[in-house]
Parts: structure tokens; C-alpha cells; sequence
DNA sequence: CCGTATCCAATTCGATACTG
DNA sequence: CAGTATCGAATTGGATACGG
């Protein structure tokens, strides 16, 4: 009881709790490489080089940091074959494949407005 | 016809400028800070301050950064009311409001897959 | 082939100060 | 109030090397 007047009520903590958790996960996976990566994926089984010649400039790093980063979060399942050499295989889980079509309206928003969009950045240059 | 042995056909290299265009676009578009502000925008007028006290954590500097971005590439208007102190109004455009939809699915998302992530998270951290 | 670690250059970003 | 510029600190990210 004594406490609640300094923290609030259960719910509104709970509250705090949750945004500030949904904006923590935002910020991770709103950068352009982990959905670059889930888009990449789509609904295929890929290889982690497989992965890094579908995404153009990505550097070996940046791909482990962000698989790894999606993997921690459930996005992507990471399967190893005990073979030598190696193979690593990549799938996106039920939460990614939901994150992908989104990251589809966003592609599919990409295109639609390219032309408006680079006649807009020249008019603004000038 | 001497050339298209080395650039390929006209068709082709359009493919390439668009694809190249909008890998540009998207990679510029899909960071945090310029989906949190069309996010914060919606569908209302708000002003500089607004718009910096709707998004914890933005700093000045990365709320003009982004928001210059964002009227470049015409996602957002900008009035100045030629008033003392300023007044300056930021609103989404058409093309903005139509990138805000796909945004308000990502949050979506992230809302719905809140408890995956973070159990999986808590999974993966042992 | 895949993953981790290290080093170091380049960029990012916040804080601050100053202008209209 | 809104915007620009500047300056370090901190982070990023690429290159490289080595290990399983």
C-alpha cells in the first residue's frame, strides 16, 4: 500500500512495463537489416551464405549480429547439420512469417511511390 | 548497340537504377526514429515540441534530422507560421500516410508477439 | 562453411551554444 | 519556439584472422 502511491497501480505499471517493452523490440527490429534478412527468407529454407549473396552489401558480421538478434527473439529458427563442412540453415517461425507481411506492405509501399518520391527529393535539392 | 554487350539492355538497367533506388528508399525509411515519428503524426497536425514530446528519447537533433529527411522525400509537410515565437506544423502527406498504415502494422505486430519474443528471449538467454 | 573475436576507421548521436 | 553548427564521446560496422 505504501508503495503504491509512489509507483501506481498494478495495471498502469503493467502498462509501462509492456510499451516499454513493445518499443524496445520496435527499435530492434526496425532497422534495416533484420528486415532485409526476413525478407530475404520469405517462406524458404536458406543457408547462411545463401542469405548473404540474397542481400547485397551485407557484411559477414552484420548478418551473424542480426540472425542472431532474430533468433533470440523467435523470428528465425537456426537449424546445424553435424556435417562437415558445416551447414547452417535459417527459416523464419510462425512470428516471423507474420512480421514478414508486414515488411511486404512496406516493400510493396517502396515501390508504389518510388517515382513520387525521387521527384520530390529533386525539388526539394533545388 | 556497342554498348549493350557491356550495360545490358536499357530495360534491364532501368531494373537495376529502380531496384537500387528503392533498396536506397527502404534503407533510409526503416529506421526507428523516422517510423516512430509518421507513427506519431497519424493523422494529426503537430507542432516541432509536439511531435518531440509524443517520442521519448528523441533528441533535437534527430528529430530535425529525420524530419528534414521525411519532408525531402514529401512523407511530411512542413508550415511555417510567419509568426513570433515560430510556428511550425508538421503533417503526413498522402504517400506518408499511406507508409503510417503499413507502420501501424508493425506495431500491430509487435503488440501481438510481445509475450513470444520476450519468453523466447528469456529461452535463449540460458 | 559458419562463427567469434579483435582492431580501428567512420559514423552517429547527445549536449551545448547561438541565431532569427 | 524552431533551427543550425560544433564538438567530443560512444557506437557502429568493415576487414581480418583464427577456430570448430
Amino acid at each position: 500500500m505504501v508503495t503504491k502511491q509512489f509507483t501506481g497501480s498494478p495495471d498502469e505499471a503493467d502498462l509501462r512495463r509492456a510499451d516499454s517493452l513493445a518499443r524496445e523490440i520496435f527499435s530492434d527490429v526496425a532497422n534495416k537489416w533484420a528486415l532485409l534478412i526476413i525478407e530475404a527468407l520469405g517462406d524458404r529454407t536458406l543457408r547462411f551464405g545463401e542469405v548473404r549473396s540474397e542481400i547485397e552489401g551485407i557484411s559477414h558480421k552484420m548478418l551473424t549480429q542480426n540472425l542472431r538478434m532474430l533468433e533470440r527473439y523467435g523470428l528465425v529458427e537456426r537449424m546445424v547439420h553435424p556435417v562437415v563442412p558445416p551447414r547452417v540453415e535459417y527459416t523464419l517461425t510462425e512470428p516471423g512469417q507474420a512480421l514478414r507481411v508486414t515488411i511486404d506492405g512496406l516493400c510493396d509501399w517502396t515501390h508504389r511511390y518510388l517515382g513520387h518520391i525521387e521527384a520530390s527529393r529533386h525539388r526539394f535539392d533545388a
